[in-house]
RNA sequence: GGGCGCUUAGCUCAGUUGGUUCAGAGCACUUGGUUUACACCCAAGGGGUCGGGGGUUCGAAUCCCUCAGCGCCCACCA
């Protein structure tokens, strides 16, 4: 049978994807086993993959497949998020081209389409993380809009506006004018901006004097209800108890006193616009001044912008300021850069706008999950986020949970009669007419005195309960799936949505069940462009991932973004990575060729080299297999595929099978090619979790298996001991290897022509029939002293001679004496630190011991180098 | 404005409590190579004053101070 030298990921990937999920390895259902619980991360159901997401998965996928091969339960739930405001803004838009509004059509019209567009692309992102190899347990797939998990949500909301924890309040809020909808603290991203600051004359009513403000938003002047001033400050001391006119308006509004107002800033006077400014708001409580909305829900001014109605608030911000000019209220403009809020999805800036919104009391519910972190019953990975974590819990303010829109859970808060302040909150619209009417004394009330709040909830408020809602944890407390399953065991995500999603869920984890969802959060980094740039659709610099896969296989982009992966660092994306991870698997490909097409030959004896080699590389696998074990404990995955990628490459590979290679038309012994296919398949079981695909096609062309003897529900190899000893003198021997290689080299010498080494006394340490086989060494000898035509290195402190016909010795003298300085040089530096008493008083006695021991070694050294020289 | 973190080879990064010849890894690079698994390869090799300055110490990439540069998070200042 011929196999091909190239490996072709595309032709394995499928097959062996099709063969786990027919076999139901993904699939994990409550047992006597530990559990080990991974909840996805759940991506926008209408999304598709990108890097970031490739990364995450990817990961994930190495933590729970490893899990299983370790014996534990394992479970990895998947399923997608709703994402309210980003599925309805490109379901507003597709309307849009349509021709269509969304308020011509309706809430329950607009539903269908949203629903339509979700079955439409909704779910492939899931299916490309099936290309990518991700084992989750595909049948809790869940939706964050599915009928049980809007149960949850909604019996949550309930629950905690029973305890008082949700409330409404008319505040100020942050609306996002192309949205139209209110939007978190967190969905805010405060940007630099360049602006001015307008000075303005305000004149004083019943006088010729003039107040000048300073605003970097002038427009806004048409909710001016007054103009404040420090009470201290004597420069307008004259001003007290007047009133101010507002230009173009011409309102007449009081000059206020307040120490808010600082002496320093602008020109120490401030207008103030209650309805337009979170401050001024609180200027306008306090002095109990008037409120004045002057837009409309998109940004555009409504009747009290007076002739500026329905124009667009930044080119009304342009025509007030040539009118103001033309009038000669203008005083002067001066450039000023100031931070804008923005709104996260769609970059609008935010608009300070006052509302009725639904709110959560956080400062309670911080308070056990600021200690989970600090004591580290929840480990934050890197450990680096804690700060940022207690600093954002210690400040916390409250959640704005209610969104103008329609695509989410409706808010279920009924109100009822006239007036807005009667409302009622409950599960369902009956029992919400039964809380009515109890409430009420009412027993006329219909279900058509209801009305149902218009608003939905954020989209965090579903994903908030995702640890606890997947295993149906809020409608049924006790139920078998959540005790067995919750809390979790990792949770990796992005460092961007620590405050959105994390610390939110650990709020609602010991809120709703007194316990911790997770034990560790691995935090990405993130995958960025080579520029530095964050990947997104909007710059369109990432690559497409299904392409990437396409071309370097699954295998080889999971190794590609590993390997550069720390915790918590960024990741400056390279497709070289890639291309190295697909190198790798076609090396690893290679080899197994290689092991398959040697000849088996039941009555030789056993390869006595090999014997050596194999040992060897049993005590190399497990002296890896610790490191690699310790990599993992402390979440640093990519050096634990590094020093896998090593082991296999360059001890397997690079080693062993050189060392184990038989002759050219020459059969190996049985007992040694068992072996060798034993420790591939441990190799194997190491690499599976990076390279599930190519690890089991691998596993499955040893030897024929089972479905119970397939690789992903094999075992992780267990720790043995290590043999030391063997591994030192396989390091000294492959120094000694290398050190013949670079004569072979230099002096030209083909590997086809035997070497004849020469030493003075017989090192005690090398692997002679490893170190004979890889240099091709024909004679290896004692000889009483250095031989005249010969080239001499020094492994340790050993010398070795290697007899040439070359006359060039010359080039042999000057590196002799090269060697010699060095030596010389070190020696006398180990020898001042020797000299040094307070070095020898205060240092270990190891520490000296080995300086000791160095100098011993130096002047070892230095005496053959000299009595060589000598001899020339 | 406050807080946190980073700066080590051309690139991306390791470097545990100061102490083995500790200055490392991978990639990239240079040179040589048809050794019949693999050129997606093999072998050998070059390359860094550990951001600058100061200090503590017998000893500093590692601890302290300071300066510079970069990044992130938070914050309502006209």
């Amino acid at each position: 049978m011929s196999i091909p030298s190239k490996f072709t990921p595309s032709a394995i990937e499928q097959k062996w994807y099709e063969y786990w999920t027919e076999h139901n390895y993904f699939h994990s259902s409550p047992d006597a086993r530990k559990a080990y619980t991974i909840v996805i991360p759940p991506p926008n159901v209408t999304g598709v993959l990108h890097m970031g997401h490739l990364m995450n998965n990817t990961l994930q996928d190495v933590l729970i497949r490893r899990a299983r091969m370790r014996g534990f339960n394992a479970c990895w739930v998947p399923g997608t998020d709703h994402a309210s405001i980003a599925t309805e803004a490109k379901v507003v838009n597709k309307l849009k081209n349509e021709g269509i509004d969304k308020t011509d059509i309706g809430r329950e019209a607009f539903l269908e389409k949203a629903w339509d567009w979700t079955h439409e692309h909704g779910g492939i992102i899931l299916e490309q993380l099936k290309k990518l190899g991700c084992s989750c347990d595909w049948e809790r797939t869940k939706f964050t809009l599915d009928e049980d998990m809007s149960k949850s949500v909604i019996k949550v909301f309930v629950d905690l506006y029973e305890k008082g924890l949700i409330y409404r309040g008319f505040r100020m809020v942050h609306w996002d004018p192309e949205a139209q909808t209110t939007l978190s603290d967190e969905e805010v991203i405060y940007e630099e901006k360049q602006g001015n600051l307008y000075h303005i004359a305000y004149a004083v009513e019943n006088s010729d004097e003039k107040v000048v403000v300073a605003t970097t938003r002038p427009e806004t002047l048409f909710g001016d209800t007054a103009v404040a001033i420090h009470p201290n400050d004597e420069r307008y001391a004259n001003f007290h108890g007047k009133k101010a006119i507002v230009p173009l308006v011409n309102r007449v509004v009081p000059i206020i006193k307040d120490d808010y107002v600082s002496l320093e800033m602008g020109t120490g006077c401030l207008k103030v616009t209650p309805a337009h400014d979170e401050n001024d708001k609180m200027l306008g409580d306090k002095h109990k001044l008037e409120f004045i909305d002057i837009f409309n829900s998109d940004g555009s001014l409504n009747h009290q912008g007076l002739h500026f109605e329905g124009q667009d608030r930044f080119a009304v911000r342009k025509a007030v300021v040539k009118e103001l000019k033309t009038n000669g209220s203008l005083i002067k403009v001066t450039p000023h850069t100031h931070k804008v809020g923005t709104s996260e999805r769609t970059k609008a800036v935010v608009e300070p706008r006052l509302s009725d919104q639904w709110f959560l009391r956080m400062e309670s519910l911080a308070k056990p999950a600021i200690d989970a972190v600090e004591n580290e019953d929840v480990q934050l990975v890197p450990k680096k986020f804690i700060n940022t974590y207690r600093h954002w819990m210690n400040n916390i303010r409250d959640w704005n949970i209610s969104r103008q829109l329609w695509w989410g859970h409706q808010i279920p808060a009924y109100y009822y009669g006239t007036h807005n302040e009667n409302v009622v909150v409950a599960d369902t619209k009956q029992e919400a007419l039964e809380k009515a009417k109890k409430k009420t004394s009412n027993n006329t009330l219909t279900l058509e005195d209801l009305t149902q709040d218009e608003d939905v909830l954020d989209t965090w408020f579903s994903s908030w309960l995702w640890p606890i809602s997947v295993f149906n944890g809020i409608l049924e407390p006790e139920n078998k799936e959540v005790s067995y399953y919750y809390p979790t065991q990792e949770l990796v995500t992005g460092p961007d949505i620590l405050f959105f999603w994390v610390a939110r869920m650990i709020m609602s984890g010991y809120a709703l069940r007194n316990e911790k969802p997770f034990s560790h959060v691995y935090l990405t980094g993130l995958v960025r462009d080579s520029q530095g740039r964050k990947m997104s659709k909007q710059l369109g610099n990432s690559p497409d991932a299904i392409k990437l896969m396409d071309m370097y296989g699954a295998d080889g982009v999971r190794v590609g973004l590993l390997l550069s992966a720390a915790a918590g660092n960024d990741l400056l994306f390279d497709e070289n990575l890639c291309q190295q991870g697909k190198n790798f698997a076609n090396k690893i490909w290679n080899a197994f060729r290689l092991v398959q097409s040697w000849n088996v030959d039941e009555n030789l004896s056993v390869c006595k080299t090999a014997a050596v080699g194999l040992d060897w590389y049993t005590a190399k696998f497990q002296q890896t297999l610790a490191t690699i074990d310790d990599h993992f404990s402390k979440y640093r995955i990519s050096d634990a595929l590094m020093s896998t990628y090593k082991l296999i490459w360059d001890d397997f590979c690079s080693w062993l099978l050189e060392i184990v290679k038989p002759a050219y038309g020459a059969s190996i012994d049985a007992e040694t090619y068992q072996k060798v296919c034993v420790l591939f398949e441990d190799n194997l079981r190491l690499l599976h979790p990076f390279m599930p695909f190519l690890s089991e096609e691998l596993w499955h062309a040893f030897t024929p298996r089972t479905k119970e003897e397939a690789l992903i529900v094999s075992s992780w190899p267990t720790q043995q001991d290590i043999d030391i000893e063997l591994l030192d003198k396989f390091d000294y021997s492959a120094e000694l290897i290398s050190q013949l290689r670079t004569i072979r080299k230099k002096q030209n010498i083909a590997f086809k022509e035997p070497i004849h080494l020469l030493e003075t006394s017989e090192d005690k340490i090398s692997l002679r029939l490893i170190v004979q086989k890889l240099v091709n060494i024909s004679l290896w000898d004692l000889t009483d002293a250095a031989p005249e035509q010969s080239l001499s290195f020094r492994v340790n402190a050993h010398e070795y001679f290697v007899p040439v016909t070359a006359s060039n010795l010359e080039e042999e003298r000057s590196k002799m004496e090269e060697e010699l300085s060095y030596q010389e040089g070190f020696l006398k530096s180990v020898q001042k630190k020797l000299s040094n008493e307070r070095f020898v008083a205060n240092a270990p006695e190891q520490v000296v011991d080995l300086e000791r021991k160095k100098a011993a070694d130096a002047e070892e050294k230095i005496a053959t180098l000299k009595s060589r020289l000598n001899a020339f």
